[in-house]
DNA sequence: TGATAATGTAACTAAAATAGTTACATTAAA
DNA sequence: TTTAATGTAACTATTTTAGTTACATTATCA
């Protein structure tokens, strides 16, 4: 696993912070923390999931697509991700024996990984924003006292 | 993550099978399909955490450690897996929005990723067996006609 | 129209992770 | 005491990952 699903969840949450504010693939590298080019191979991604949409030129920048509510961050990763395992999976041209066991292996990795995928697709952008949005004004708005 | 995960299952569900009988290092290797160095590193972590016995010598070999009622999956992932994530980090080293946007994604791979583990938690290695164990011996006896 | 500011993407590099191998010390059985 | 096994360190080759440079493309605006 790549850092890509960690990019792409901070580009979103960023972009719905902003709430129509495009971003500009600098301003998301300077806040995640590494290069623009990074940044854009995934927001490339995100696009092509029609998850984001990006402008070129003065002005430009991403915008979410559609809707917070309507993005499940099964969808992030998903857009993002070539191949969707986290479990390597076992060998599979072995005989007997081990083709027996790397059958079964890799239907429990799959079992394992959906759960994984339930587990993200019950989250939408919006929970997200609504959770993370007052902690970045309450992080900005130095503690009180 | 590496296949430190899919050669444990292996090991633990070929010990199975044998019902007791020792498998050597070289056996499992040939078995997985790989050399006995990076199988005797698995067996390691696994006899490190109590679910498989070693014997050096003549007729050496492994055996499972305990009933496989009573191990797991989860168990034989987390014995032989150093960091338990499947799923990259966000650094959180960042300020403001990077910062919280890191911690709520952390927070959320570990809840994606419980998630994983609990599938893994309700297979125990007697069920894998019994799945197994009839394919092999199928497998092996030739599909009648 | 031309300067400017943005993205898109290929190509390269450095560093880390992964899997495999060799070598050899240790241990146990026959 | 020979033989057959494990334990483990050290090394290598390959792949993955992240970052960078370079430059073409596109869009805005004065």
């Amino acid at each position: 696993m790549n850092s890509d699903f960690a990019i792409g969840l901070h580009i979103v949450g960023f972009l719905t912070a902003r709430q129509g504010q495009p971003l500009t693939s600098e301003a998301l590298a300077d806040s995640y923390g590494t290069n623009a080019v990074v940044i854009r191979r995934v927001l490339s991604r995100l696009q092509h999931a029609g998850l984001v949409e990006t402008r070129r030129g003065i002005g430009g920048g991403s915008v979410l697509a559609q809707e917070p509510s309507s993005i499940n961050l099964r969808q992030v990763y998903e857009a993002v991700t070539d191949n969707p395992e986290v479990l390597r999976r076992h060998p599979v041209e072995g005989k007997g024996v081990a083709r027996v066991l790397g059958v079964y292996i890799n239907d429990l990795c799959r079992d394992a990984e959906r759960a994984l995928l339930r587990q993200l697709e019950s989250v939408t952008v919006k929970q997200m924003d609504a959770v993370v949005r007052p902690r970045i004004r309450s992080a900005q708005c130095k503690p009180k006292k």
